[in-house]
DNA sequence: ACTACGATTACCT
DNA sequence: GGTAATCGTAGTG
């Protein structure tokens, strides 16, 4: 299948609007990164909430620091924190000042999978960016990136997909946190194989 | 300066 | 299922 690039960028007004709504709404939507001339990413098809200060979950919890400065920027600023030696990537949602931002966990790889499987040093399509920080790798995305715009910015950014994408999007609770657990603010695409872990109700 | 820990991943049984 | 690797932050003194 020879898959039309996505030439669509969401904008500001896509991002600023309730978190868990962005969230769920970037289930299906494209993830690109422009190296050299080719532009490579996929179907983002896993996702997280991290509300304001108020989600005890969220970076932001603790307030401003040097560090997580970017997800107080505004909606569409591009949060890229470093954990356990590697990089996970956000989109930063709501009004400035907010500290709120919907986390990209997995990605189904479409466009530019020889990159995306050179930048892993991997060539299996199902370990090439299921997790938040797999994603990044093959995108080629890191420190350098925080804070970057995916607005305006003529690289990363994240695209409307083709009309015909339906999607079962469920919610579940969110990976890998020890506060605030119950809450259901992971979004998945049900159906998909590229799951950092399957969907169950 | 020192320490503990994490929105992870890979590899093991 | 479990756990070790790995390093930037943040909290403490």
């Amino acid at each position: 299948m020879n898959l039309h690039l996505p030439n669509q960028r969401l904008m500001s007004a896509f991002y600023d609007r309730p978190t868990e709504i962005v969230a769920r709404d970037l289930i299906g939507k494209a993830l690109l990164n422009k190296i050299g001339r080719d532009w490579i990413g996929g179907w983002i098809v896993e996702t997280e909430a991290y509300l304001d200060k108020r989600d005890p979950a969220s970076h932001s919890a603790r307030g401003i620091t040097a560090s997580n400065q970017s997800m107080f920027m505004r909606a569409g600023t591009f949060y890229v924190y470093p954990i356990h030696a590697k990089h996970c990537l956000n989109a930063v949602t709501g009004i400035e000042g907010a500290g709120s931002a919907v986390l990209i966990r997995a990605i189904e790889p479409v466009w530019g999978v020889s990159q995306m499987q050179q930048n892993r040093g991997l060539t299996d399509l199902k370990r090439l960016s299921r997790g938040p920080a797999m994603l990044c790798q093959s995108l080629g995305i890191d420190r350098r990136d925080d804070g970057r715009s995916l607005v305006d910015d003529h690289h990363l950014g994240i695209f409307e997909s083709p009309e015909a994408m339906r999607r079962r999007i469920r919610s579940t609770p969110r990976v890998g946190i020890s506060k605030a657990v119950k809450r259901r603010l992971r979004f998945v695409d049900s159906e998909s194989s590229f799951l950092s872990r399957p969907f169950r109700t």
